[in-house]
DNA sequence: AGGCTTCCTCTAAGTCGTGAATCATGTGGC
DNA sequence: GCCACATGATTCACGACTTAGAGGAAGCCT
């Protein structure tokens, strides 16, 4: 929950119903008097607070809890029929627009793949549309029920006065997609970078859940990585925070198609393992992007005499290893997932090496409070976590329905009147 | 300012307080509008606040500023007499002791020498408790007026119940200096790692002053840095984020004195310096602390024709490149401050080579936005940034003076008893 | 002096969270 | 079946806070 600033006394109600609402969300069935430790507020507040959300629908009160000998205390819960959220991610080969409710249950989903090499801005846009109207369609809810859309893209996102995309892998430059997208809907619109929003889906259902200092990797053609750092998504001053596949780890190493040398992407990225694999066994194959999957794959999965596969995969883990190391060293998080289709698949695999690795290059204090884990949620993990935006941005305004605010003035200017 | 929770009313005013504070101290001398503006509170309120600081002698008025036709507005700032704080620098070879006031005016300061290889702890306990006495005799203050006293040491410290600090390179290993340095001294204690204080001095009154993404880099015989993110010192889980000398830059590279290979801090540390120089001449010197400087200063002053010396300050230059490009490509800061002696010694010569190997490395959006500059302030700074610890410590809690919390203690107990 | 402009402060009103008292809702004993 | 008991939830009076708007303060110009 981004640091509200609370200066008048109507913030203060706002920024507690806020912090109660967030804990309910995010550790929910919870009792009131739990939700008073949390928030930091008395049981009268509580009640007072509580109240209005049950009140509003925002809540429900979900079975009680045994009490020895008094009055059961009762369960609260964020309704999870409360509202709707949308999440797209606008992968490099295929667009998935899901519908969820408040708990995270897919209600409807969508997919669209592309042929094209490079993604069309507006063509992306179109299918955006298209897909969320096929999932509101679909899921059978009204368009005032949805809360918000996240999407997720493949490229660093200004967050100016509208998102603007930068996405070199999709050739897409300074592509002003939050004023596309937001041209003929009306949802509340937040666009993110994949990796980012998908750091964000472990943190709050992953492998990163709970933790508040945390960095998750994203491996996969490209290499990225999503850094929380007190609970919160750091995002560096224009946003592009995270960017670890072009570290160097080898002064003066391989060419790496960002045009730098040497770049962590440039041994460890998909396109690099195949590619470095191809040059041990002396053959220039050309590397088709739809084929890149099987071919780690085959990689991953070569027989213990296939020389040239182990020892890509002994150099991938050590890159690997010294690249979190690195992590470690910089950003001292108690967790480091590592995720992405890439990271799946030589997970369980390489993983032991790479924390090998990681110890020998890391500090000791740092790497002896880190684990390094393999991310729980699976492919849709950009989506789920592009949802979660709006979710935020719900939580973060303590839900208050517009509803609400007309209502209170409409009562307001009639007693003045009266 | 770190995010204060604010729950009740009262929070609220302690919370504005503080904001006005903060304001009035970083940009001060400012009207009372300004400072309305910038804590987002309406005049009255100031005029309140204000009110209260000054007549508790936290905030002065100075002067006043002309207005075109009406009252001219008053002008107010902290009062740099309302107290004074210590900074403590533990260094490897000296330690150094300040008193300030609160607008960071040298009033008093003390400097001691060791001839010991390692620290030892009670031993620089002891010197510190001689220094802070030095100091407090030597400015003619009373030791009520001292806000606090703010330590910079050379390793990393945990901040537990009380510091602990681990120092690899002076030998220390979990020594609790926290619950040393408070026994026999009762004033308020912050310590910090020295590398930390120096980036917050940078932060507050050297070359990352008004940025809130900033990484500034201590180049000496150990490399580090001191990360700003949202305008609050970065930590992570264990405080000992920003670990950069530690980070590969080669993998299978040269051999570090942390028993990693590829480090950072094993091309560009002052021994790695002297050392690689020492190689290229074939010839082994032993590199005695003391001389580490000047021997230094003559390779980077050597003349031209010396070889060596060019391109160990040619590697230098691209090693340094491609580290500050890490940082630029996975924090995204809007400047990076490069300090510490050896960065104060290479700065002039070298920086235009590092930002060329650095702008080849980085990722052109992160990189476009960054700037890289040399540290403004010089040797005291690791001293100066101590002694903003307890400064910002009083700014947060809005300079709410303990007498005035007794005194009206005093006056509810009476009023309830009467 | 008097009017004017601008800054500052005082007052009344509205909102909020808290603590103490009160109400609600269960268990266990008889 | 009834009543004491324990504990959770709610209500109410109170103090604390910020704000809007009115009025005072302090300088300038005519």
């Amino acid at each position: 929950m981004p640091g509200t600033r609370t200066t008048t006394v109507r913030d203060l109600r706002k920024s507690n119903r806020a912090r109660a609402l967030w804990e309910l969300y995010m550790n929910g069935p919870l009792t009131r008097q739990e939700v008073g430790a949390a928030a930091g507020v008395s049981p009268a507040t509580v009640s007072n607070l509580v109240g209005e959300l049950l009140e509003q629908g925002v809540v429900i009160e979900v079975g009680l809890e045994d009490s020895n000998g008094g009055r059961p205390r009762g369960l609260l819960q964020v309704n999870p029929e409360y509202g709707f959220v949308v999440g797209v991610d606008v992968g490099e080969t295929a667009l998935l627009v899901e519908l969820f409710d408040l708990s995270m249950k897919v209600r409807a989903s969508h997919v669209s793949t592309t042929e094209l090499a490079r993604l069309d801005p507006q063509d992306v846009v179109d299918r955006v549309h298209e897909g969320i109207e096929a999932v509101i369609a679909q899921a059978g809810v009204r368009s005032e029920q949805i809360l918000g859309v996240g999407v997720g893209v493949p490229g660093l996102v200004e967050h100016g006065n509208d998102a603007v995309v930068h996405g070199q892998s999709v050739g897409w430059d300074a592509v002003p997609l939050g004023a596309m997208l937001r041209d003929g809907m009306d949802l509340p619109l937040l666009i993110d970078n994949g990796a980012k929003t998908l750091g964000q889906a472990e943190k709050w259902f992953g492998a990163a859940r709970g933790s508040d200092n945390a960095v998750i990797v994203l491996l996969g053609i490209g290499v990225g990585t999503s850094i929380i750092s007190n609970g919160e998504l750091y995002r560096g001053s224009t946003s592009s925070a995270g960017e670890w596949g072009h570290t160097t780890v080898m002064v003066e190493g391989r060419q790496c198609r960002c045009g730098a040398v040497g770049c962590l992407e440039a041994y460890v990225g998909a396109e690099a393992i195949v590619a470095r694999y191809d040059e041990l066994k002396r053959r220039r194959v050309e590397i088709k992007p739809r084929e890149l999957e099987e071919r780690v794959a085959a990689i991953v999965t070569a027989a213990p005499s296939d020389k040239a596969a182990a020892k890509v995969l002994d150099e991938t883990a050590t890159y690997l290893g010294a690249g979190i190391a690195d992590l470690v060293n910089l950003f001292n998080p108690e967790r480091v997932v590592v995720g992405g289709w890439l990271g799946q698949l030589l997970g369980d695999t390489l993983l032991p090496r790479v924390r090998e690795v990681a110890a020998r290059h890391a500090l000791r204090l740092p790497f002896s409070h880190v684990s390094i884990l393999k991310a729980q949620l699976g492919k849709d993990a950009v989506a789920l976590g592009a949802a979660t935006l709006p979710i935020a941005s719900v939580l973060s305004s303590g839900a208050v329905l517009p509803s609400t605010t007309v209502r209170s003035r409409l009562l307001d200017s009639s007693r003045a009147t009266g």
